[in-house]
DNA sequence: CTGAAAGCGCTAACAT
DNA sequence: ATGTTAGCGCTTTCAG
């Protein structure tokens, strides 16, 4: 275990006092070129770069943004930690990535763990509309907090999501230009802004068609099988699906065909999130877009812009866009 | 952005000093009852929680551990990650997480990166056999680091994975056992230890029978795509397909099938890592299962017993074993 | 332009 | 048993 290079190693290679060695590392131009230069070459020679945590400890940054998103096992949130650590990373910061396992209590206990680690700003997709908000407003108080895709109200951050209903009603409006007349929703329980909004958005844009069958439960692929048994156990299988998420249509999608229905024939699947899962069933998935690479560059930038306790918390919805494929017959 | 509070805080509202604050906060039992009381009170009062940055430096510990993986879109390496953090939470420690795209050079990159916040141990899928080998031997003299999956030769780290012969032994074994005679293999190219061992269990189990159609690509859903239609360009459709990786598996099952060939009837498929991917198609997937439980507390062990230098590093393979479904005809 | 010195918040000798 | 003090490695005044 050999012990790291430090700054005064390099000073002292390179002949030089501590403070000019670290300006010289730090970039400063009020300096020597000659013994710039020597410190360059020292430092090279070394091997050495930067310990983080006693920087962090000096400065008060960490060059680190947390995040915690609800379960790393959802291709969405994946495909969101995903864009924004490319962005991060293009401004030389890293990502520490903590999993809240869709509990409150565990994404209480992550953010807290975020906080004692300095990180400089923290993107948090919450767990609960309600449950989520103590613990993003004492966040809030430490450091730069902006929420991405699901909305905690009144935990006084910035946001970033997509406008769902925007969402919803194109999937709901394309199933009805492929000439669907009774429609079903497979979502899950309102207990997150997305699910909330999808479903009333689905609610309204049916609001004529008391036929529409609605099913709730959660994100996951279980749900999905499991929603898809309970309308085939029902016999009356609606001619299209509008479901919350891939996680939720891939199971659906998988379920519905091993018991012999067609899809799109007999029956067209619309999703939510185009992700890479969506690509991997066949046929593949109907699903809206987000722009998460644009969310993302939108989230940094709020993170970078200091907010004045004062001001009110700022809100970028983005438009999705539903990318049409064979579930619903290409 | 209000400050933290410290033990000074701390401290002063309970009327003692800071060490016998930290003292106190530290769980040591030689303080009076009383103190310690009015530490704790004073403590919960001001909603005190230590700053892991200071503390780290003081004691060159950080109660965190790194772990780089090639892809985090690959639910086996999800998989791995979920269990590994288990573990460490269990034992009150956090996991930083970092994506190297399946490039030796961003691996390099954060490696650097996570050493440089003092982690107190590193976990690393290699990206490669080869391109790995370097950086993981300069991070081996920084702190204790455990190679997970795949082995890149030469590190001088320890190493946890499975028997990647004994699997795809069971693979065959058990296509054959189905009545496949002429089995095909669609795995990656030999860059990692796992896709090479992968393969040549392959040629081993079928040595006998050169009808064995080989096929390698990368650890990727396109791969498998593009295999899937490679075969059926070829037109002399195998009776048993080996996948090395059930990413490469599912968009091969999606595109056979959407290609109207019959899984199980046609072609029986069998594939690697057990992933959730698996249950999502239909039909499911047989694939074979890793103990990811068992390695990833195999994994903790082996980076808390400090390995000293002069001693081999030690490899622990853990047995795995074939899930049967319905994509081999349950 | 350079160096000496202070200090981020914490803990662990050391001294009382 | 408690307090005082030094110092982890770094940056950044403040003198010179």
């Amino acid at each position: 275990m050999g012990r790291k290079v430090t700054v005064g190693d390099v000073a002292a290679s390179a002949g030089v006092s501590r403070a000019t060695a670290a300006r010289v590392l730090a970039g400063h131009t009020t300096v020597n070129p000659d013994m710039a230069k020597r410190v360059i070459k020292a430092s090279e020679g070394l091997g050495y770069s930067a310990n983080v945590v006693a920087r962090a400890l000096r400065t008060q940054r960490t060059d680190t943004v947390g995040m915690v998103v609800p379960s790393i096992s959802n291709p969405y949130f994946v495909g969101a930690v995903e864009a924004l650590e490319g962005v991060l990373a293009a401004s030389g910061r890293a990502l520490i990535l903590c999993d809240s396992r869709d509990s409150a209590d565990t994404e209480a206990a992550r953010i807290e763990v975020l906080l004692n680690r300095m990180v400089d700003g923290l993107i948090v997709i919450p767990v609960s509309a309600e449950d989520s908000v103590a613990a993003l407003r004492t966040a809030a108080t430490q450091c730069r907090v902006v929420q991405f895709d699901r909305l905690s109200q009144g935990a006084g951050t910035d946001f970033v999501g997509s406008d769902n209903f925007a969402g919803v009603r194109q999937c709901v409006a394309h199933l009805r230009d492929r000439g669907c007349v009774r429609i079903a929703y497979v979502g899950a329980a309102p207990t997150t802004s997305t699910a909330t909004e999808r479903l009333r958005a689905f609610e309204g844009s049916t609001g004529g068609h008391p036929d529409g069958r609605v099913l709730l439960g959660e994100f996951t692929a279980a749900w999905g099988t499991e929603a898809a048994l309970t309308l085939l156990r029902e016999g009356r299988m609606p001619d299209g699906i509008v479901c919350g998420a891939d996680v939720i249509a891939v199971s659906l999608l998988a379920a519905l065909r091993a018991a012999g229905v067609e899809v799109p024939t007999d029956v067209k699947v619309v999703s939510y999130d185009n992700s890479g899962l969506g690509l991997l069933t066949a046929p593949r998935l109907t699903s809206v877009d987000q722009p998460l690479a644009a969310m993302a560059e939108e989230t940094v930038r709020l993170l970078d812009a200091g907010l004045d306790a004062a001001a009110p918390p700022r809100k970028s919805i983005f438009a999705p866009k539903l990318i049409v494929r064979e579930s619903t017959g290409g």
